[in-house]
RNA sequence: CGGAGUGUAGCUCAGGUGGGAGAGCACGUGCCUUGGGAGCACGGGGUCGCAGGUUCAAGUCCUGCCACUCCGACCA
């Protein structure tokens, strides 16, 4: 390609109000452009990337067994009202009316969809196993779209969706799929982790979350050196060392004026956070309340506390809430409360803590479950965080944050119950299909690629999914020897397959410069001074190293390019 | 959805107390220049986010709305 005759907008200056690597250099590059709040419009380059992608990904799913399909953005609100989620998926689905004011709405992810086909056209066991794909633009109104292409309103996902006849195939399928991931994710070259998670509101039996490390991600995760135990910080377990036993003191009340956190109390009464308790009030799908405790110097997992209680929701209780309930905020007991008492594991074998005294500018300390107040049952309600012992190994977990590209889920039949998804099986019974959905972010990998492949001039590119393997400079098309030599070099690289651009542009070297550096195409073939020499000059974005190439032996140097 | 900020030329931004719409870069023409965003000259380019209000007079003051960005909540 030639680089005069292809768009490509770069941009001398940060555009205002863009703030990560990623974003900054995919819009001053000349990849992609905003169109309005988490709308991206694909601009050439970006757009020979995200082919790029796609491709990988399309190679590893269909050689796990996936067929690709397309199905409709466009998508009736009647089967969304089949599965509830027209309900329950808020003010995220983008709806609309026909002319006839039908519902639509515009698919944010299609298991009511796929699994409609699957319904009309499979009767038997013998039709089964199916796995399909799509690559397709998505759909969500979020209240937040942020960082480019990272948090879109529209973008491209691929999701996928597999229907088997037991667990015990669904589980092989699962498995297949995440070894696909894996290959599609080592080789985009991306450093990332895979790890356990939690199913959230999708359901099913487990789920795993791919997870590409960057800083500052909104993924948060624990894992260990050592067994490679990883997870969500939302799913993550860990071990608990168990404490010694205390001889139990007497419960007693004492003044603290004013000290509500858990940092006073322990500066207050000199008692290490680990044995003050903290009792948090939640508030349960909006129509109920429960009191947990758990130590001072702990989170609370609000993921795994709705887990437990099955809710949709869990949040804490408001000042106004916590007053019509009698409780004195700040200082919440466990001792004469009248919701149900849940603890989390880390209360098991605790003695003498101090928890608060249901009165204001009062705790108790010396307090022991079982013989100052009794609960329903110990939990576990803990957030992992750095340090905390490996569940697995017990060695210490380290903590990382991380953008997640994949996740997939092994459903069971929440939405072939749901939509009647049946088939035939041997014994002729009619069963539910067994599913599972597999997705991966495509545009926003685009984003996690240039997080991890960027430096303060532009961006590196990956071989694999550079828009352009080898870029030629020609730095003066005035010279005839060096435009001539450059359109030399650029039809023996196009002969040998080598996606090439040649900058053939009337402008100066410097920006020539500027603009291969911010592009980023892994290899650069500089024609200038030394052409007189009969040589030109080689440059590798990633290791910036530099040397002549002699013009004789090009054809061996292109050789080593293609690989 | 809560909180904060921004909105003036294609881009980045400046425009105390109300009175001429500006700079740098970019763009066009010409000259000059060609190894890290060159130089000179001339030139084109504006609904100052939108609507209303105050005023003789509003980019500037007031009210409402919209858009975008950031923090948080949310996120199959």
């Amino acid at each position: 390609m030639l680089a005069s005759r292809l768009f490509i907008p770069t941009l001398k200056e940060n555009p205002s109000d863009v703030q990560i690597p990623s974003h900054i250099y995919l819009i001053r590059a000349g990849f992609i452009r905003s169109l309005s709040a988490g709308i991206y419009e694909y601009l050439p380059l970006g757009l020979k990337v995200l082919r790029k992608i796609e491709e990988i990904i399309r190679k590893h799913m269909d050689g796990a067994g996936a067929q690709e399909v397309l199905l409709p953005i466009l998508t009736p609100a009647s089967l969304w009202k089949e599965t509830g989620r027209w309900d329950v998926y808020g003010k995220e689905l983008f709806r609309l009316k026909d002319r006839k004011d039908t519902d639509f709405a515009l698919g944010p992810t299609h298991e009511e969809t796929i699994t409609d086909l699957v319904r009309k056209n499979v009767r038997s066991y013998k039709d089964l196993p199916l796995n399909f794909y799509q690559i397709q633009t998505k759909f969500r109104d979020e209240a937040r779209p942020r960082y480019g292409l990272i948090r879109g309103r529209e973008f491209i996902m691929k999701d996928g969706y597999s229907f088997d006849v037991s667990e015990e195939d669904a589980v092989k399928t699962y498995d297949a799929m995440k070894e696909a991931y894996h290959k599609i994710f080592s080789e985009l070259g991306l450093d990332y982790l895979m790890v356990e998670a939690d199913v959230g509101a999708i359901g099913g039996k487990f789920s795993h979350e791919f997870v590409v490390k960057v800083p500052n991600g909104e993924a948060h995760m624990v894992y260990c050196d050592n067994c490679r135990y990883a997870a969500n910080v939302e799913a993550a377990k860990f071990h608990r060392h168990k404490l010694p036993p205390e001889e139990l003191l007497p419960l007693q009340k004492v003044y603290t004026p004013g000290i509500k956190s858990v940092e006073e109390i322990s500066k207050f009464l000199n008692i290490p956070e680990n044995k003050v308790i903290k009792t948090l009030v939640y508030r349960v799908d909006e129509d109920g309340y429960v009191a947990v405790l758990i130590r001072g110097d702990m989170e609370l997992n609000e993921t795994k506390l709705a887990n437990h209680l099955k809710a949709l929701e869990v949040r804490l209780a408001t000042s106004q809430e916590l007053e019509s309930l009698g409780i004195p905020e700040g200082y919440a007991s466990p001792i004469g409360s009248n919701i149900p008492i849940l603890a989390d594991r880390s209360l098991e074998d605790l003695h003498n803590f101090v928890v608060g005294a249901n009165e204001f500018d009062y705790h108790f300390i010396n307090t022991n479950v079982g013989r100052d107040f009794n609960i329903e049952g110990f939990y576990d309600f803990g957030t992992a965080k750095e340090g905390d012992p490996c569940p697995v190994c017990h060695l210490p977990l380290k903590e990382t944050t991380g953008l997640e590209v994949g996740h997939i889920f092994l459903l069971g039949t929440k939405y072939s119950k749901a939509m009647n998804a049946n088939f035939v099986d041997r014994d002729g019974k009619e069963k539910p299909i067994i599913m599972g959905c597999y997705g991966i972010g495509v545009s926003r990998l685009i984003s996690a690629i240039v997080e991890q492949n960027h430096d303060d001039r532009g961006i590196i590119w990956p071989e694999n999914v550079a828009p352009f393997k080898l870029h030629i400079l020609v730095l003066n098309i005035k010279e005839e020897d060096a435009i001539k030599t450059g359109f030399e070099i650029y039809s023996k690289a196009k002969a040998l397959g080598i996606d090439t651009l040649l900058d053939d542009r009337d402008i100066s070297p410097g920006m020539k410069f500027k603009d291969t550096d911010l592009i980023g195409i892994p290899h650069r073939i500089v024609i200038g001074k030394t052409l007189k020499e009969g040589k030109v000059e080689y440059q590798s974005r990633k290791e910036s190293k530099k040397f002549q190439l002699d013009l004789e032996d090009l054809d061996n140097f292109l050789e080593s390019v293609k690989r």
